[in-house]
DNA sequence: CCTTAGTGCGCAAACGTGTGCGCAATATCG
DNA sequence: CGATATTGCGCACACGTTTGCGCACTAAGG
């Protein structure tokens, strides 16, 4: 309840306070602002102008309960150790703002979705609900379906069922390897992640298939734990073998790990891309600082995120719209790290 | 209005459905969940076990209309060049999560605060909003004062008016300044920004005035724009010098400028801390790196944003409190590049 | 037995918006 | 001129929750 402060009331004003004004119905004003065409168009200009007048905001919760639409999506964001979810949620913000929706934060962080936060879904009953990196617990997943909120996964494909959008991983691994073998690399590393992501899996495979169409293989693999600092341990792992026992290039499995792979090189004097051939993943802003100058493939950001709101959006108009999965290809963006 | 499908109307359980099983009234219900004690035990009882049965969840949205509370907090953040700010959306969810609140991000981005991003604030009825970067425009301002909508930034402090909770920035210029001084250095430069927060201020005098007090002076200033970019650009100016022109010591007014600022010196073959010792502030965790191993007074972030979410609190609760400003002390951390 | 105090709960209205239905007035047509 | 279609708007209820008020019942005290 507002306490009125001095002992003026100033309540704010809604549209029963616009009805009485204007000396109608509220059903009247409610169609006028929304433009329906069944309405005059003297009274919904002067509505209109009273609105204007009085400043009158509409109350988007009173509006949810009434008809269960608002403009609240979910978001749920990996972990901050990769700047690429902070991306993805700078670009989610920026698409919602030109689109009049809002972004709720419901989970950031690792670890997966649970009860708990599904259950924030239903509580401020959001239109739908985009999922960037965590996976669901099933019973997670099975309240969101049963109360019919839409959930679309981003960069990532969950393994049973589910609407998804995500790059072309397996075609970006593939054009990756493509690249390095064009510019004469002939033995080949992975830093790769240990958790079992689809898009991890994906772009190991596709460049790993590549590499073999081309007669060569890949013969390292470490673990880089989707971090910087995971990348940086690498290194120090491949500066510790024998030079000749070194890949010609590496593969990182996202550009976070693939700029502390090359910090960590370039600290044990390991000349990139001379000595080592680097590529990453993802397209961050980071890679292309002229420090890292990274080669890499470029998520199409912006186009997945919009595609997701998207799908949301058509399954909330209808329901049963089956699930989907889209793919974009990414752009393979060529610097000075692979030779 | 949830269509069913199938046939089966599988409406969400509401408190009206509970009280329809349960065989009271609605308001009984109310009270029980909500822990009222004129309920007795039994009733409560069988009505927790009720809801829990039936996999309950309250509507937020309902109850915002009804009682004015939800756990909605509004987040304004400031540009995606600075990773502070991504970090400070961290630590803001997690902290939220913790306490049982839901973040709303209402514009992330340069740009100030207009009147369309303050009704936002308005449409969805937020408890408050924490507002880290952007100054507000003064219409925007009185919207939010007028609908009784507590804002506390968090990093900045309004020139004219609002509550505030900032690292003492001034205090920590000044034993940046010392720290340098101490390490042997005798001429400085500053890395500024254009704009004019009172955050950066802050800063720079701070460090202005004990370099000044200990008898020298600030030679050198550029505008670093707060970016990565920026910085990389000061640096460029700065290996333009002759070499006994440069300040044996550059203080940068954040992390994200030391950053850039020490890879475009070390492209250019200047070395840090040899040639120039660099400090930073913010304490982001990339200024640890080892690449960059950065001098950096860090800010207490996390007890930031929860003096933040007190102050928001307590103003929901009674509206009549006065305009407040905290600042905490940041850390010292001493790493390698000061020399 | 009567009064008083306290306990446990229901009634009904309120929050702000949306919508199906229907009524009246006007326009259109035969 | 009368019958029908169309336009413009109001009525009443719904959404799910909270809350002031008050009633009924029990326990305690005189």
């Amino acid at each position: 309840m507002v306490k009125a402060q001095g002992g003026i009331p100033a309540r704010r004003t809604t549209i029963v306070t616009l009805s009485q004004i204007a000396g109608v119905a509220p059903s009247t004003v409610t169609r006028a602002l929304r433009g329906d065409t069944r309405i005059s168009k003297k009274t919904r200009d002067k509505i209109l102008a009273l609105a204007q007048k009085h400043g009158y905001t509409p109350n988007i919760l009173a509006r949810t309960l009434s008809s269960g639409r608002n403009g609240l999506y979910g978001l749920v964001l990996g972990p901050s150790t990769n700047p690429f979810y902070a991306e993805l949620m700078y670009e989610a913000t920026a698409l919602a703002e030109q689109l009049g929706f809002r972004i709720l934060i419901i989970h950031a962080g690792t670890g997966s979705i649970e009860e708990r936060t599904a259950q924030a879904l239903l509580n401020y009953q959001v239109n739908g609900c985009i999922i960037s990196s965590a996976t669901m617990s099933s019973q997670a997943g099975k309240i969101c379906d049963s109360n019919n909120v839409p959930l679309v996964m981003v960069n990532r494909v969950a393994y049973q069922s589910g609407c998804a959008v995500t790059c072309d991983n397996r075609g970006g691994g593939e054009e990756l390897a493509r690249h390095l073998v064009e510019k004469g690399r002939q033995s080949f590393g992975v830093i790769r992640t240990s958790n079992f992501s689809s898009t991890a899996r994906d772009r190991e495979e596709g460049f790993l298939t590549e590499i073999r169409n081309a007669g060569y293989d890949v013969t390292l693999r470490i673990d880089g734990k989707s971090t910087y600092e995971g990348g940086f341990a690498a290194a120090e792992q491949i500066a510790a073998l024998p030079p000749r026992d070194r890949p010609e290039a590496l593969f990182a499995l996202s550009d976070i790990m693939a700029m502390g792979l090359m910090d960590g090189l370039r600290l044990k004097g390991i000349n990139v891309p001379d000595d080592i051939a680097v590529v990453g993943f993802d397209g961050i802003p980071q890679s292309g600082r002229a420090i890292y100058d990274l080669t890499t493939l470029e998520q199409p950001l912006t186009l997945m995120l919009k595609r997701a709101f998207d799908m949301i959006e058509a399954r909330v108009d209808d329901r049963t719209i089956p699930e989907e999965v889209i793919t974009l290809r990414g752009r393979l963006i060529v610097r000075g790290t692979s030779g």
